[in-house]
DNA sequence: TGTTAGCACTCTCTTCTTTCGAGTGCTAAT
DNA sequence: ATTAGCACTCGAAAGAAGAGAGTGCTAACA
């Protein structure tokens, strides 16, 4: 099973090349890059023994090799140049990543485009937020019958929302109801938030207009909502410049696969630990959509038990070594500039930690 | 210039069954519907003057003959049977937008998703807040270094931000300062909220920890992400699945063009009146990446000086038909439930205005 | 004068054949 | 074990032929 340090570089060699041109490869264009020194017979001998063990494949007899699932495998387990960034380059890209995140939102879904236009794939964003709670209420009387209801989460995000009643309600009932929500629907989860708990509150606020209902229901809705998963997917139409598809039937299935969104990360399992760079090659993909397809994730930490993954979705010829390297580096830059605090930003390239479902 | 009766009975037979099948039609194939009580030969002779005029158009010689432009403007214009839904239909499809619109929010991305789904091509979405000024300020203190600032906008928008300062600010400053931008940020419009305003603000207050500029500057931001118009494009992926996109290669350029969105709306001028619905067809849109393809787009009025625009972006051959009802329909339902309310829903089809820039 | 049948003509689309060449697999020599 | 040489394979591109859809035109007809 342990391959030749002949063959691993001619593996090699047929992944970086047809990386490259989208074509199956040549003994001959392998002989001619002079990285191995022997010539094209030779090298087509060891080539026919690779198609045996399964890491490549002829399209037809008397056609180049293109690598397979397994062969792509091996070249991201064990073959592929990392990418090792020289000073410049990393500060380069690091310099790009700052000015970029200054100019756009954190916000998830520009995360998103922001990988997509790094690697321009599609990219798929996401964050999970372990059970956020309310740390804070504030209810703020704007007239008698309209009040804002605002919430601070104990991620620190502030939810708010604009709430204007039929009847009028007096100052002393809001009062109240800030004292109550405050005491007892702070710190709980979503799920502790039970009918019993919200009649006894109106009651105690002695509320007859449905004004506690009102809150409750916000809160309710706030927390499902913060600590829902969604992913936002952007980019598909970046797939349309792949040679893999040109037929606008492929093209169309996956791209609508993916609008439709979210299935593709759940796949890799829970997220994972940060600075690590997962990648799925073709048929390790559970989703039927994605069989010839591969997907290469970065998990990062948004501090407050709050975790995030960016990824992207392309064809399984695709520059694993780069894209795992800039998503890498996008995630550890996120961490750091969201999360702890504790993710270093210099040479982080040289920690980077890539996995995957290996089936050798 | 006015053409014969049975000029416009034919070319409407032409778009109609161009619509449908998307091949030239013949004679034969019109003669056949039976509408006209003519043979092939004569067909053969209008189509030929049609072609003449300009609002045909043939392939080659041998072909049948497909509209121009011009065509799907007189079309649309003044040949194309208005879609006269049945009183069933009408709330069927009423009662389908309330279900939808129910689930979804009302967020402008996700009317444009609805306006996507409904049509089955990319939809584009966007709002124009005409002047938004903010109507009050609260400050909400967490704790001596912690602040949320929540400012109640003139379209009942809420808006906040979690505050988190290096050094610590006694509450009567920040007393101070809700008092102070209340009295002089409010009811304001961005472009007059100047360096000046805000240093003698900052006077005013005492404050000499640099929270008075934060205040203004979330301020400033607020409004202008407010009062900018942004669109959002969905469904681009729908575009493939229409033959004259079976080239990836006019594909992927327009869903660029679409992806960078918000080019496409402006060149229907400023936003229109309520319940008319526009067409541009072909080379009636200025933009380059635009010209064979048609824009229909319908205004709603979300009220507070709030309008919208909802509209979807396809070949030039669509059925403009029913695309226009359901665009009109789906803003007209907008309009009565963000809007004033002065929108009536029943029997709307009537009301339905279609527009364009008219060439003959 | 408007309509229609008939027919030759045109042009695309499909299918079949041929050619070309890249790349292989094998063999024999080193 | 490596390599030069060469016959062989197979797909892609180019050409040829046939089919058919649809037209334009002409001449007859109401």
């Amino acid at each position: 099973m342990a391959l030749s340090e002949r063959k691993k570089k001619i593996l090699a060699a047929v992944v970086d090349e047809y990386i490259k041109t989208a074509e199956p490869v040549s003994s001959k264009a392998i002989a001619e890059t002079g990285s191995l020194g022997c010539s094209s017979a030779t090298i087509r001998n060891e080539l026919a023994e690779l198609v045996a063990l399964g890491y490549l494949e002829q399209p037809h007899t008397s056609a180049g090799r293109v690598p397979t699932p397994a062969g792509y495998r091996l070249y991201v387990n064990e073959l592929m140049q990392r990418q090792k960034l020289s000073v410049e380059e990393s500060e380069e890209l690091n310099r790009k990543l700052n000015e970029r995140l200054a100019v756009m939102d954190t916000a998830i879904s520009d995360i998103g485009k922001l990988a997509s236009q790094l690697t321009n794939y599609p990219a798929l964003a996401l964050t999970s937020n372990a059970s956020v709670t309310v740390r804070r209420f504030d209810l703020i009387y704007v007239d008698a019958n309209t009040f804002i209801i605002v919430a601070l989460l104990s991620n620190n995000d502030v939810k708010n929302k604009y709430v204007h009643l039929p009847v009028s309600a007096d100052r002393s009932l809001v009062q109240k109801l800030s004292t109550l929500f405050n005491a007892s629907f702070t710190g709980i989860t979503e799920d502790k938030i039970t009918s019993a708990l919200i009649s006894a509150t109106e009651r105690a606020a002695d509320d007859t207009i449905g004004l506690t209902a009102v809150i409750a229901a916000f809160c309710i809705e706030t927390l499902s909502e913060v600590n829902s998963v969604t992913a936002y997917v952007t980019g598909e139409n970046r797939l349309l410049s792949q040679p893999e598809f040109r037929d606008p039937d492929k093209a169309h299935k996956l791209m609508s696969y993916l609008s439709n969104g979210g299935y593709v990360f759940p796949e890799t399992g829970a997220m994972q630990d940060v600075e690590e760079v997962r990648v799925l090659i073709g048929p390790e993909n559970v989703a039927e959509e994605l069989k010839d397809s591969s997907v290469i994730v970065a998990s990062y930490d948004a501090g407050d038990n709050t975790k995030g993954l960016i990824g992207i979705v392309g064809p399984t010829r695709m520059d694993y070594s780069a894209i795992a390297t800039k998503l890498g580096m996008l995630a550890a830059g996120l961490s750091k500039r969201l999360g702890g605090g504790e993710a270093p930003p210099e040479g982080m390239h040289n920690k980077l930690i890539i996995k995957g479902d290996d089936r050798s």
